[in-house]
DNA sequence: CTCGCGATGACACTTGGTGTTATCGTGGCG
DNA sequence: CGCCACGATAACACCAAGTGTCATCGCGAG
């Protein structure tokens, strides 16, 4: 339909994703991007509301939506841990075929705090949407948060996991060692009043 | 010394904050605060890096090495849960005196999506630093990452409580709070592969 | 063939943020 | 008392992010 190039989104977030690894976020500019992708500047903010958007994409409204779906349809007396590590474990279908590439985006990430800033930003928008969804099934909220804000860790160990190159695991089975670890290490009485170690 | 009014940054502070919770973080620019402070733009950026640090102060870098100090000064065989809690709970010494003002500021931050990406993200910077203090003390980091976020949770949660201008509780005895909660939480076995409620 | 519509180009503008230079005032020194 | 060095500020120019607006292009519908 478009009588320009079609999949200008898709164009414009691979030009990101390299220009950042070429020459950093800082010295890359819209023009830049728009110009690689064969835009004008202006073309850009049509698809993305600001620079560091490029690089995150629309996969983040598909990720809520995700959770939202597999939280609400969890039946009822599921356990709410079993809940969170079930909706977060299944949304590794959202991750790029190809770990290579979410590789490289995470190493561009970590390089700038500008990104990291948005990052964790997203991260946080997360964790309010599945507290609510939990307190929504009856959960308190102050246990809510704890539960949310540890399942939301294991998350990021296993993704951390995953990306690593020198490793060749299944997203869902990065999932599930990291939560075995917090397990022991909750076991072990690393927590508490106590404190014990 | 200077030649004009002392305390400039001080007042670019509380200008900023005055204007933010007028206008609006969007509503009011760098020229406005500057204005009201009695300086230049060009001068507003000589005391912060951006206009959104002007909400934040000097007051991060302070309890950054508050916290490096307390944990790596923590006897060697404290348990690390005591010496991250420990650690938290001294910190509310760096919060402003009078409770109204930082439940101003948290609305600010709140009403803000910018704003609350800088909040996040400092918070993001205290993980890693406890994160890498607590590896330093031995720690795994694999167990460090899940001991640093829970007792940032129940950081979050005391500060929100002590915040809360319907209650009149010490920041301290608000901490005691949160932590027991979680306590009461995890023996109840809500987290871990048996995923009980 | 023409008209409407969605997407783009082109342009102007505001604001955040930076580099640079001139200026002012304070304190030190002869 | 007058001169000088120094730190902090004003003033100005400038770049890049982001927004509003309008003209334009090309496709599909009628």
């Amino acid at each position: 339909m478009p009588r320009w190039e079609p999949d200008a989104q898709l164009r414009l977030e691979t030009a990101a994703l390299e220009l950042f690894a070429e020459r950093g976020y800082d010295g890359t500019t819209v023009a830049d991007i728009a110009e690689r992708a064969g835009l004008m500047k202006r073309s850009f903010f049509r698809y993305f509301p600001d620079k560091r958007e490029a690089l995150f994409g629309g996969g983040t409204e598909r990720l809520v939506a995700h959770l939202r779906q597999e939280v609400e349809e969890a039946p009822a007396d599921t356990p709410p841990w079993r809940v969170l590590i079930a909706a977060l474990t299944s949304s590794g279908r959202f991750f790029p075929a190809d770990r290579a590439v979410a590789h490289r985006r995470q190493s561009v990430i970590a390089a700038n705090p500008e990104l990291r800033e948005r990052e964790v930003l997203k991260m946080a928008t997360l964790h309010d949407l599945l507290t609510s969804l939990l307190v929504k099934r009856g959960i308190p909220e102050r246990q809510a948060v704890y539960l949310v804000r540890l399942a939301q860790t294991v998350y990021e160990q296993a993704f951390a996991r995953w990306i690593d190159p020198g490793t060749d695991r299944t997203f869902e089975g990065c999932m599930v060692d990291a939560a075995a670890e917090l397990d022991r290490a909750l076991a072990r009485g690393m927590v508490g009043a106590r404190g014990g170690g």
